[in-house]
DNA sequence: CAAAAGTATACTTAATCAATAGACTATATA
DNA sequence: TATATAGTCTATTGATTAAGTATACTTTTG
């Protein structure tokens, strides 16, 4: 029932490259420096980056000065769209998958318990995470740091 | 984001021995039985049955007419603890954790955003699971058959 | 005693995860 | 145009976990 480690480096990685582009709208940030603020390693980093690149959330600038730099706004991409890219569906059981349903194989899906059930805990996971962007969060952190009174 | 097979299996075998218990107190069920009706490997739903048992969720009779049973009411039985004796922890990232808390390397947890959205996951998902007795489940599942005018 | 049923370990196989390595390509600028 | 910088691509490794099998044992009932 938990993220991956990929996962959760997409998501931190996804999330300063929202905030560095809301800071400034030109801004590129490199690999090295993502991996050395929040403690992933390098080259495991640049795989995750470049498989977003290539599902499009991301776009990059080879060479001196270049990076990475969000494809879109960061209003425009949810947390659920980027888990999906390296984790897969959102669901605790695949029966209750809407992106990749599976059968389960119990006698009648409308009176399985666990269905029922489990239907119910992605409805609350998703509801969370494909309505939470980018700019969502950063909005939460500046609120946070708003109240503990930081700059 | 999933919850392992193992975890599937120990709650489909725990909804059947709560629903065995709830039509007969003196019911038990065997490993045949539910593995039949499941469709669940026999020899894995064997060692699931047992971790169950040595931490206390279930008793069991040997030899002829025996099986396993509830050690508790159903009603006294939640899915986040049926969950959390194979799977571990219900917590997409390990710094939301209440079980298992572990520092996740960011510079300050009270401004870390991720942290921030993964603490309403796990709330959303542990107030369903959590909140949620094995009687609550058969209850909807009766409730289900109901509307489709089964028996 | 024999059959039924659970108990207990040990093992296997495959998949996935996490990370690492190394060679290659594009770009800016001195 | 040479060189340093930064991303691209593919392969490999080691560890862990998932999922399932195998085998030998103990307890209970008839």
């Amino acid at each position: 029932m938990r993220l991956s480690k990929r996962g959760e480096y997409e998501l931190r990685a996804m999330i300063i490259l929202a905030n560095a582009i809301t800071e400034n709208p030109d801004a590129v940030v490199q690999i090295k420096e993502i991996s050395q603020r929040e403690q992933i390693p390098a080259k495991f980093l640049e795989q995750i980056l470049l498989t977003l690149k290539n599902s499009g959330l991301l776009h990059s600038k080879m060479g001196i000065g270049g990076g990475y730099y969000l494809a879109k706004g960061p209003d425009e991409i949810t947390l659920g769209h980027i888990i999906r890219v390296l984790d897969g569906p959102i669901a605790p059981i695949n029966c209750v998958s809407q992106m990749s349903y599976e059968p389960c194989g119990c006698p009648d899906e409308r009176t399985c318990g666990l269905r029922l059930v489990m239907h119910d805990v992605r409805e609350a996971m998703t509801g969370i995470l494909d309505h939470t962007t980018l700019a969502d969060v950063n909005g939460r952190v500046e609120a946070a740091r708003a109240l503990l009174g930081e700059s």
